[in-house]
This record gives C-alpha cells, structure tokens and sequence, in this order.
RNA sequence: GCCCGGGUGGCGGAAUUGGUAGACGCUGCGGACUUAAAAUCCGUUUUCCGUAAGGAAGUGUGGGUUCAAGUCCCACCCCGGGCACCA
C-alpha cells in the first residue's frame, strides 16, 4: 500500500464511484425502514460560503451514519431561488436576476459535489421555476375560496424618494439604504394567510415535540403568545360609538389614569383636523421605520387629544391620548394605561405628568415604592378599587369581568401576538400572486386550468418598483368570472411561501400535483438541520403550511419535522463571517489545498454542532494531520512484515486495545446518535488512533486485534470524511464499499476490567486515587481509602463524621 | 425594549444524571531525525509556591444550597441570535 496520503487522487475515485453507481438515488423501497434526512436549502448567492459547509457537512454527516444504520435514507438538495439579492445583483452587473441565479445554481452544486455530500440529486428542487412555483399558486387560489387568505391594508417602510417600498434590512438608522431619504411608514393592501386560526394548533403542539430544542420551542410559543383577557368598551365624549381596548389586567381597572390610540386611529385623525399641533405630531409619529425592535426601543412620545372617555365602572373621566409607541396594527389600535401597575405605562405618566393610582397592593400588607417604579406583580390583591378590594388577581379577574360582561361592556377573548402572516412583496423576482382584479368582480383567484401564472424571466431591474408594473402583457387581461378587461397583481409572494413546503415536493419531484402518494412513504422529515436564525419565522410558517397541506387533503402529517438541530454560525476573529466585515475564508481555497475530507473534518470537530464555530486554519492544518497519521497507521499495518508467530493469544496490550476499540464504538454511537457531539466523537476516534499508532503486536491475535480496531476507526469515521474511509476499507481487504457496510457494533465482553480507580476525598477535596479489583466490596473500599497516606495526613486525628462512597467513582470522608 | 442562547487554560473546546476541571486538537517551548529546512516523531504546556513529595488558587461577577457546584437557586455584567419585507 501506497504510504502517502493523496486526497485528489482517494476523492476523486470516491465521487466517481458514487456517481456511477447511483449511490444516493433512493426510491420508495415498502418494508425498508426510511429516514429523510434535510437541511434547509440554500439561497443561490454565488458560491459556497463556510456557513454552507458547516450546516451542510453536518446533514451530510448524519445521512451517512444511518445509512450505515440500515436505514434507507433520502438526503435531497435544492435551491430556494427567489429573493432580493438576486434583484440587487441585477441593478449592480445590469443582468436579468433569472441569469444570475441559474449560473450561480450551476456553480454552488458543482462545489457541493466536489465535498462529496451523499445528495439524491434526481429530486432536485429550484423554487423560481414556474413547475415548482405553480403548486403554491394553486394552494392559494384553494385558501382564497376556503377563506382562508384575506387582503387588508398593512405598514410597510416607504421611501419617498425612491418612490418604493424597503425592506428592513434596507433600512438604515430610520434611512433608505440608497436614497438616504427618511423613511415613512405607509398604509397599502397587502395579502394574508390567516395562520392565526392555525395558531392553538400550533401552540399545542410543541409540548409533545421532543425531537426539538426546548429553547426553539419556547421562543415559538413566546411568539406565539396566547393570552387570555378582556375587551372593554369605554364610551367616548361626543361620539355615538365606544372606543374597545384589550388588556389581560382587568383586576387593575380602577387604576386606569388615561387611555392611548395609534396616530392612525380614527379618533386622532379627527381631532387633527382642528389642531394643527395635533396634526404634526401624527406626522411626525409616522415618520419611522416599521419593525417592532425600532419601535419598542424609540423614545415613547405622544399628546393629549382634548377627548375625555369614561371609565366603565365609576363614571369617571379619563383623557384619551395619542402615543407613537400604541399600533394600529395590534388589536384595536388602543391601550387602556395603569402606570401604577405597568411600566411602559409608568414612564409615559411621569413624563407627562399623568396621575398614577395605585390599585393593587402586596397580599403581606407591605409597602411598595411608585416612585421609582411601576409595581408589575400578579402576586398582590386588589386596593382602591370599590368591592373588589382585597381580591386576589384570579378572583379579580373573574368578578370584573363577569361585572363588565353583564353589563354589555366587556367580553372575555383569547388573543395571540402572532399575526397573519403579510405574503405580499412588491418585488419582481418572486411567485407571482395569481389574483386578477375586475372592476366587476373584484379580487378573483386564477383559475386552475390557467395556473401557472408565469413570471417573465429576463426583465431589467432599476431599484424603483417593480418592472411587473409596466409590463402590459403581464398585467393585461381577462376576468375569469366575467370575461371583462381585467389587470393582474404585480406584487409577488414573500419567499417565505416558497420555504414553507419544498420538503413536501421533494417526495415527489415531478408530480402533476402539489405532491403525490409519494409523500405519504417518506414525510414526516426524520431529521431537519439548519441555522437557528430560522427558529422562529420559517420554522413556524413551514409547520402551517404542513397544517394546510394535510387540511386540503394533500397529507396525513401534523408536523412536518420530527427531530431539529440548529447549528451555530461561522465565526473568524470572533464575529460572523461576511463580506461587509471581511473576514471570509472561502472553502473552496481549503478544498484545493487540502481535500474535502480535510474541512468536512475541520467543521466537525472544532465545536458542537449548535454552538458558534470559530475559523482556525491551524485547526485545519491539523485535522490534515490527523487524517495523514490514520493512512500511515493503515499502512504500517498493510504493509507489516514483521513476524509474529507466537500463541494466538492476547496480550495485555492487545487486551486494552480491544476494549479502546469497543468503549470508543460505544461512545460514537452515542455521540451522533442520541448527543450529536459529533466534536466528541471524533476526539474519541482519535484517542483510538493514539492508541493504534503505539501498540505493538506481539501474537497472531494482537494483530487481529488491531485489524479490529482499524476497521472500526475507518467505519466510525466513514460518515464524516467518506472519501478517505472508501479508499482505507478496501485497503482493509473489504470487496464492498464502505457506504453499504453496517455499524459496527460493541462487544461487551470486551469491555469488562478487573480493576477500578477510586478518587479519594477529604472534606470534598481532592487526596489520591487508588486502584481496586472491580468487585471489591463498599467496605474493603472505605478501609483501602482510609489508609491511604496522604489522606492519613488531612484526617490526622480527627473523627470521621460521615463517610460518602459512590460505587466504582469516589470516597469522601468528612472530618 | 422584548424573547432565546452563550461566557471554562495562550486558542477551539471536554467534563453525558451534582462526584477527578482542562479529554481531543491547535499554538508555544524543549528534544530526535536532517548538511540545512520542511515534513515526521518524542516530551512538555491553567496559574502560583516547592528540588521533590506535595500544597494553594481557579470555570464572567457577587451571594446561596450541598459532604461535594463549571453543573442547582437568586441578583448582576458582557457577548451573540431573533423581533414579522435579509434568507
């Protein structure tokens, strides 16, 4: 065997063999356990970033290992295809976003197949072909009859220069990104999925999903946010309708000092009318970006609008204020405020001078400080607050509310801070909306024989709107009801849509449906890698297109991913890897100069999957090392000459080798399987190449056992750096290839040692170790570590007050 | 501002159920091989005291629970992710 380790050379021949044989296509085999395994599909930006290879070689790795499992498994790849970059890339080089895309496409799979990830690459899956996008446009001409999507008008970030509408992102410090321009919120009609009447369905369900994380979990049902409270009317000075607010504290009723409405509400537009001070203000209010971290973190404004409502319970006058902090676009558009007992609430009365009244009180009797802050605790009882007074908050909840309720004043309602979801983006390179306005017949759905509604590839984008716009052939047409001239929507699809149900389509790639039986053999998806930036957002559209899916008759699945795993970011020099901050690697250089093997391994072993990975290239260096030292280990073996002809038995080193061997089998398995370590199962992998690399059979059996321990070595990493483990298994004398070769499994007679070492402890500090038989009994033990001398010495003369044996580990004698 | 993570040697990280802090790798230092260098191999590498045996301190900060705390509890500081039009 040739000694040196040429990666070109084993990679090469690896992925030829791969390609040939068809490797990794998969059909839907009845009777074989399956296991989909997906990693969330990349946007086609260009070429392969580190970020890629990560989350990539993890999904990768994972594949590989319960193939070995036996399992049958499907590991598809695709592209989700629309979005902005695209558009910006056009202005920028002056070339349709269809050009860019597909030779970026074309480039960024070539590099994925040069890192040898195991893809079925006949199920491919690009998002702005119209075969692809067409099935999302049918969904929602069948969620439009079921009601299930609406317009209405909603806030977006407007440049007023650029005559467009920005995104956040584009949005810099309350800025358009190319005008500079201050940008304004706007009001304009927009599409929405009702996913909030999917939303306890939703909620409910992460409490049995285990398979994710607990903290993933927990951040949707914060988003989520179901509360339960009470609508209450309060009638308005001079106006015939009452003004409605939510809240989940009717118990602090009595301490309502003044009530607020967003700028848009219908009331503060009115009382502008004859104020121009007023009116100003509201012009100021709207001159902000619309994202909820910019509004809850700028400084909390507002007027008194000269309006009094009254207080539903004592008749008491309360003035109704405009605020910039309240939204039109949450509940009503107004909030009912007790600075007592709410801080934002406090700090909007101090600054103006509003009363704070207390209403509630610690149930101890103690007393609490309003002046410095509003006092928020649920755990207190009612004050100041007529027969309720002395009410804790359940009781207070229930008998103001049934009071207001009676009354016809109050209604008890469930409210969730999750919105619809807005699907509408006034941007060319996405899914056209297929609606078509009528004049006649309003908003109607494209008929599905007329599906898909095609978007022109090959238009020129200006960064002013979309060129849809002014694209007669496109937006001309037909009503499909009434026959009449008609124009169709130019907005296109947030590319959320098209996220949300490509794991469904790569079941069936080709059907003439949305999906076909197909689905039914391999969803749910067994195993879902990708970054933790998606733990909220896609994750949670996804799982409700997974509801719609199945409630249209499509599939049989509640949730669409039964195990998680978000993997952490690409760090260099402590911050993400970008190309604003400089400081990229770009994977292919390592590739070229190390093999694919090399940074697959890399990207493994130097952190935990979830946490953040921290670029080193002297890390890289030495996984090329290590990876040097398993060949020479296989060779030295290979080629060994030497000559043992001695009892076939064991010697104690082979002894000790074996039981390294299974202990490491036992410990990787667990790693990958139920951990996912992956960086802790290829540290015991190497501490088992240690060992190979120093022992030295003595006996026929010795050299059987480090046989043994090479081919396990080569099996266990076979997932992880599959090249290499290709070319060393059939070096080991294996026919087959090392892809369709099962797990190793543990031999437990291996494992077993006939002695143990037991840490000694005085007062919990550590004082020797010491070696016993493994079946020594408690009392030997405690006998041994007593006189040991060192721990003679820190016991001296003192009494043993309690003595602390845990079997196999520790004594610990407290004096 | 709100929600979710994280903080351990010179560095990346390990310590799985409250039981030996620092596995594995990198860097540095010392040595072998070499005319030399690279590569490779061997040794060493938390800090302080000590020739050594050994001892003391130590897991962001301050408290607490326990025979025993990186791990559990309370308060705080710093860093990262998300916040609905980035994907």
């Amino acid at each position: 065997m040739d000694s040196t380790y040429d990666p070109d050379r084993i990679e090469s021949e690896a992925q030829r063999y791969w390609r040939d044989s068809r490797a990794f296509e998969v059909d839907e085999q009845e009777g074989a356990e399956k296991f989909y395994c997906l990693t969330m599909f990349p946007y086609p930006s260009g070429k392969l970033h580190m970020g890629h290879v990560r989350v990539l070689t993890i999904s990768d790795v994972l594949a590989r290992f319960q193939r070995m499992q036996g399992r049958h498994v499907l590991q598809p790849m695709g592209w989700d295809a629309f979005g902005m970059p695209a558009e910006n890339a056009a202005i920028k080089n002056d070339l349709a976003p269809s050009d860019w895309t597909y030779s970026n496409i074309a480039h960024m799979r070539g590099q994925m197949d040069r890192l040898g990830f195991a893809y079925d690459w006949s199920r491919e899956v690009t998002t702005c072909k119209p075969e692809y996008y067409r099935w999302e446009q049918w969904l929602f001409t069948k969620l439009f009859e079921k009601g299930l999507v609406y317009r209405q008008n909603s806030v977006v970030n407007w440049d007023p220069v650029d005559q467009t509408v920005l995104a956040n992102e584009q949005v810099i410090d309350g800025r358009g990104w190319r005008s500079g321009a201050l940008v304004e919120r706007r009001e304009i009609p927009q599409w929405f999925m009702r996913i909030t009447a999917y939303a306890d369905e939703l909620l409910d369900e992460l409490d049995s999903m285990d398979g994710w994380p607990s903290s993933v979990r927990t951040m949707q049902r914060n988003w989520i946010g179901r509360s339960e409270g009470i609508e209450i009317d309060f009638d308005v000075d001079g106006h015939a309708e009452p003004l409605t607010v939510y809240t989940t504290r009717p118990d602090t009723l009595y301490g309502v000092t003044y009530l607020a409405v967003a700028a848009e509400h219908p009331l503060a537009v009115a009382a502008a009318n004859d104020n121009p001070e007023l009116a100003d203000f509201l012009r100021e209010c709207q001159q902000s970006a619309s994202s909820e971290a910019h509004l809850e973190t700028m400084p909390k404004k507002g007027m008194a609008l000269g309006i009094d409502v009254i207080h539903p319970l004592t008749g008491e006058r309360i003035p109704l204020w405009v605020a910039n902090f309240v939204l039109m676009a949450y509940g009503t558009g107004a909030v009912m405020a007790v600075p007592a007992h709410d801080q934002r609430d406090w700090e909007f009365a101090r600054q103006y001078g509003l009363p704070i009244t207390q209403v509630i009180a610690p149930a101890d009797g103690a007393e609490i400080d309003l002046d410095s802050a509003a006092w928020t605790s649920k755990d207190g009882v009612c004050v100041n607050s007529d027969s309720y007074d002395g009410l804790d908050f359940a009781a207070a909840f229930a008998a103001i509310s049934t009071a207001l309720e009676q009354d016809g004043r109050g209604r008890k309602r469930v409210n969730y801070r999750l919105r619809d979801w807005g699907v509408s983006r006034q941007r060319y390179w996405g899914t056209p909306i297929p609606i078509i306005y009528c004049d006649k017949c309003g908003a109607v759905p494209v008929p599905e024989d007329d599906l898909p509604v095609v978007l022109p590839e090959g238009l020129k984008v200006t960064g002013a709107g979309s060129p849809l716009k002014d694209l007669d052939e496109f937006v001309n047409t037909t009503c499909p009801v009434c026959g009449g001239p008609a124009h169709r929507e130019t907005d296109t699809f947030d590319t959320f849509v098209e996220s949300s149900w490509y794991f469904a389509r790569y079941t069936s790639p080709d059907a003439m449906a949305m999906v076909d039986e197909r689905e039914k053999y391999w969803m749910p998806v067994d195993q879902y890698i990708g970054g933790v930036e998606h733990a909220i957002l896609h994750l949670l559209y996804a799982r409700f297109f997974q509801k719609l899916m199945r409630d249209v008759g499509l599939s049989s699945v509640d949730e669409p991913f039964t195990r998680l795993l978000t993997q952490g970011m690409v760090l260099k020099d402590g911050a993400k890897m970008s190309k604003n901050k400089g400081n990229t690697v770009d994977p292919q250089t390592l590739v070229d100069r190390y093999g694919a093997d090399t940074v697959r391994l890399f990207m493994i072993f130097a952190a935990p999957p979830e946490q953040a990975l921290e670029w080193s290239d002297d890390g890289v260096a030495g996984a090329s090392r290590f990876l040097k030292r398993l060949w020479t280990a296989v060779a030295t073996h290979i080629n060994d000459a030497s000559d043992v002809r001695k009892a076939n038995s064991l010697s104690d080193a082979g002894t000790a080798l074996r039981r390294k061997t299974h202990e490491t089998i036992a410990k990787v398995s667990d790693d990958i399987e139920r951990r996912m370590t992956f960086n802790t199962a290829v540290a015991a992998v190497m501490e088992l190449t240690n060992t190979i690399g120093k022992f030295e059979p003595q006996t026929l059996a010795d050299r059987d056992a480090r046989q043994e321990a090479l081919e396990s070595t080569v099996l266990l990493l076979a997932p992880v750096v599959p090249h290499l483990a290709h070319a060393l298994w059939s070096t080991l004398g294996h026919p087959n290839a090392v892809i369709d070769a099962p797990w190793p499994s543990v031999d437990d007679s291996a494992l077993t040692r006939d002695d143990m070492e037991i840490v000694l402890q005085v007062n919990g500090k550590l004082r020797g170790r010491m070696h016993v038989p493994a079946d020594a009994a408690k009392e030997a033990v405690i006998a041994a570590a007593e006189a040991d001398e060192n721990v003679q010495r820190f016991v001296a003369d003192k009494p043993i007050r309690k003595t602390i044996y845990v079997p196999g580990k520790l004594v610990n004698l407290v004096v």
